[in-house]
DNA sequence: ATCGTATATGCGCACTCACGCAGATACGCA
DNA sequence: TGCGTATCTGCGTGAGTGCGCATATACGAT
């Protein structure tokens, strides 16, 4: 049936629902925006609110998402709680993701398929 | 109130919501299999519905999203339509996702349980 | 102890999405 | 022309999600 591809790489179950939860978390503006001031800074959850626009308690969920999945983590200070980015993986994505929305060459017109060629030169 | 980084930069609100489209079209596992399989080389949706576990009608869907967002693109032979995936950032975004899914540090948990050292899915 | 601020959480609403089903469409073949 | 296969699309359903509101908690100050 499917043919070709012998040597078919598929990831592990787990492996593609972990990425697939990582994308998810990354697929709102206000916590792409959250992460985007966390990569340039500590901040906390009223200075958040204010830099995207959006709502303290808003911005609170967002944290409490992006905590539970690691992408944040939280210092208490006070009655604050200042969070910054995990790790470098999340400012990796989240470039990657923004530097792809730069370069995106939609067709969402019928765009009839009579091309071919999937040439793909090798990633550096 | 918010203090702190002078030279703040927020990208803007186009280059964001084109990011979470983008993110949210990742953060599907049966998408993310298809993406992943069509990155190994083109297919059809018979096939993708195989390699993935999921139905003709859902595979096709998802294909109609992707291609909406030109992540993938669609060569049309006899009654086969053989979809490819578009360019190198979905690759080095999914790439990314995935090696990012093998090194998540959560904390809701106290740490990741067996998941023995899958190797980095090797590219190109 | 009480009060005020900062943050977190439970609840409900409106919205989106993935999926399955059925029907429509496109293409090759006779 | 008609038949069979591959793919696409419209509709309904169940599950998930972001947000706002109200409330609860944590901390410092008095």
């Amino acid at each position: 049936m499917h043919t070709s591809l012998p040597d078919f790489d598929m990831p592990n179950e787990e492996q593609v629902h972990l990425a697939a939860e990582s994308f998810r978390l990354l697929s709102d503006p206000t916590r792409i925006k959250i992460l985007w001031a966390l990569l340039q800074g500590e901040s906390n959850v009223a200075c958040l609110a204010e830099l995207t626009g959006a709502a303290s308690t808003a911005v609170s969920q967002h944290l409490a998402k992006l905590r539970l999945a690691g992408l944040v983590k939280g210092r208490r200070e006070g009655t604050f709680v200042y969070y910054s980015a995990a790790d470098e993986h999340v400012r990796r994505l989240l470039t990657q993701g923004l530097f792809h929305a730069d370069h995106i060459d939609r067709d969402d017109l019928d765009h009839a398929p009579g091309l071919a060629t999937v040439d793909e030169p090798a990633v550096g």
